[in-house]
DNA sequence: CCATAAATGAAAATGATTTTCATTAACAAG
DNA sequence: CTTGTTAATGAAAATCATTTTCATTTATGG
């Protein structure tokens, strides 16, 4: 099925090129694993996933392009409050796969959910329009996360 | 004017009390300086802020009671992506001073705006709501960021 | 005033992220 | 396909915010 026209080695290609970047071995690993995992990965997390097959890729580099890819606005870096930042892979254009964080202060622990997102990104939509003309902000994201305490954790009382 | 509930040195006392906390000087320094600052000060800041009148609280206990306030919901613990945590009193109970945040992701600036707050709450609540019941957890907080570009930083284009 | 456990400071440790710098590799041009 | 330019890289060292250790101090209940 050679349709779609994001195939091939990557459609990351261009958007590289475009910004004066060059599309290496290790930052293809990189967004390859970005791109297929769920999860929130952390640098070293990404590097221990790449390492298998590519050895050579150093923790340096993992850093770097994922300097690389967040300003690019590919990939959202995240704290969830245990010390590491975490990396996530910005989806398709039109808010696909869009979702927000549920995290648990106590062991962690992270929720993606998306129920109610509809409505959220409306309000977002225009409070990114208000907020922009007001103080002039050019805006390009949003962060929206709920914190508590999970089941497990509130468990034990 | 002698009035209201929370006067003198620190309605804080209880609450720390009730909690099996003690009400050291260092911490009381600290919950003043959160309470009339208006910034979100890094835990250095506080250090600094407090060091002429209290030289001998040090660091450390800056960061430990920050700790402790964190977890008593007296403070919320913010990431503005400049590599160091950011402080602010979490206001009173009602939701006064209710506010979020607009991050400049080229200079880290960052306004607390309340426009939209209430719709923005109004519909937080909801969906608070809504994740606690679905996914089980005891949600106690929320956290709402817009990133962008700010005037000045976009100017040089 | 005393006892006890919490709180503290100073210094050392930690650990994620960044920087340095010499080397390698991507890619445009010929 | 070869070559030159310059970005990209790895390894090791450096940073730097935050945490831990541990001996000492202090808040608070009795």
């Amino acid at each position: 099925m050679p349709r779609g026209r994001c195939r091939g080695q990557g459609w990351w290609h261009g958007k590289f090129r475009d910004c004066g970047y060059r599309l290496t071995l290790g930052r293809e690993a990189i967004l390859d694993v970005l791109s297929k995992s769920e999860g929130h990965l952390s640098a070293e997390d990404i590097y221990m996933k790449i390492h298998h097959r590519h050895p050579g890729v150093g923790l340096t580099t993992v850093y770097r392009t994922l300097d690389v890819l967040s300003s690019l606005g590919m990939v959202h870096k995240l704290d969830f409050g245990d010390g590491r930042s975490r990396y996530e892979f910005a989806e398709g254009p039109k808010g696909v796969h869009h979702h927000h964080h549920l995290v648990c202060t106590q062991c962690n622990k992270v929720i993606d959910y998306t129920d109610f997102i509809d409505d959220e990104v409306e309000l977002l939509n225009q409070t990114e329009k208000g907020l922009g003309q007001k103080y002039k902000f050019k805006i390009t994201n949003h962060l929206i996360q709920f914190y508590g305490v999970c089941e497990e954790c509130g468990g034990r009382k």
